[in-house]
DNA sequence: TTAATATATTGAAATATTTGAATGTTTAAA
DNA sequence: TTTAAACATTCAAATATTTCAATATATTAA
C-alpha cells in the first residue's frame, strides 16, 4: 500500500464519527444500512452522507445499493492493508 | 484505546511527511534525531518540527534530549495498542 | 402520474491544518 | 562571555475539513 493511500485511510479514520460509523459494524453482524448510520450519529443527513463518502472514497466501506437504500459492508481486505503496512513501521 | 485517542492517532497519520518519518525508523535502526528528520523532509525547519510535534502528541514517537540535539524513538505499544483497535473492527 | 422516502449534491460558514518567515530558547563551542 | 547550532514558538496566509440549510436525484408507493 503507497503513502498516499495510507494517508486517505488514516484521514477516513481521523474523525470520532466516522470510527463510530466503523465500530457498528461489530454490532449488526456485517451490514449496516445508511439509515441506521444516520439514527447512530447525531448529525443531519448530508453531514452523514459527507462521512460514509469519506469511508467509501477510502474503500473502507463498499456501498451496494438496494433500491432506495444503501447497504454498506466493512471492506475487511483494505482494513487489514492498512494494518500490515503499519506493522511494517515496526523494525 | 478509546475513540478519541484513535482520532489524535489517526490524524497523525494522515500526512505523508509524517508518514515518511516514521517509515524512516526502520532504515535508522530505531532512533532519529530531529536534524535527520530536517534532511529527510523537503520543509522547512518550523514545519518539521510542526510534524515533530503531531507525532509526540499522539505519543508515536518519544523524544529523549541530548544536549542540543533530540533523539526519537519509535512508541511500539502505542503503534500495537492502535493495531490492536484496527483489528477489534474486524467482526 | 403524483407523492413520499432515501440518499446525494451544492454552497456557505465555521473551524482546523499546513506551511514558512521571523524570532525565541537552550545548549555547546570558541 | 560571546557566538553558533539545534530546536521551538508565534503569527499569518493558504488550504482543507466539518457542518448544515437548501435543493436535487432516484426509487418506490399510492
Amino acid at each position: 500500500m503507497d503513502n498516499k493511500k495510507i494517508e486517505r485511510i488514516s484521514k477516513a479514520l481521523s474523525d470520532v464519527s466516522r470510527i463510530a460509523i466503523l465500530q457498528e459494524f461489530k454490532k449488526k453482524k456485517d451490514c449496516l444500512y445508511c439509515a441506521e448510520v444516520n439514527d447512530l450519529l447525531d448529525l443531519t443527513q448530508p453531514s452523514v452522507s459527507h462521512h460514509l463518502k469519506l469511508l467509501v472514497d477510502a474503500e473502507l466501506l463498499l456501498p451496494e445499493k438496494e433500491g432506495r437504500n444503501i447497504k454498506y459492508v466493512l471492506n475487511q481486505q483494505v482494513l487489514d492493508e492498512y494494518i500490515a503496512s503499519l506493522n511494517e513501521l515496526k523494525d
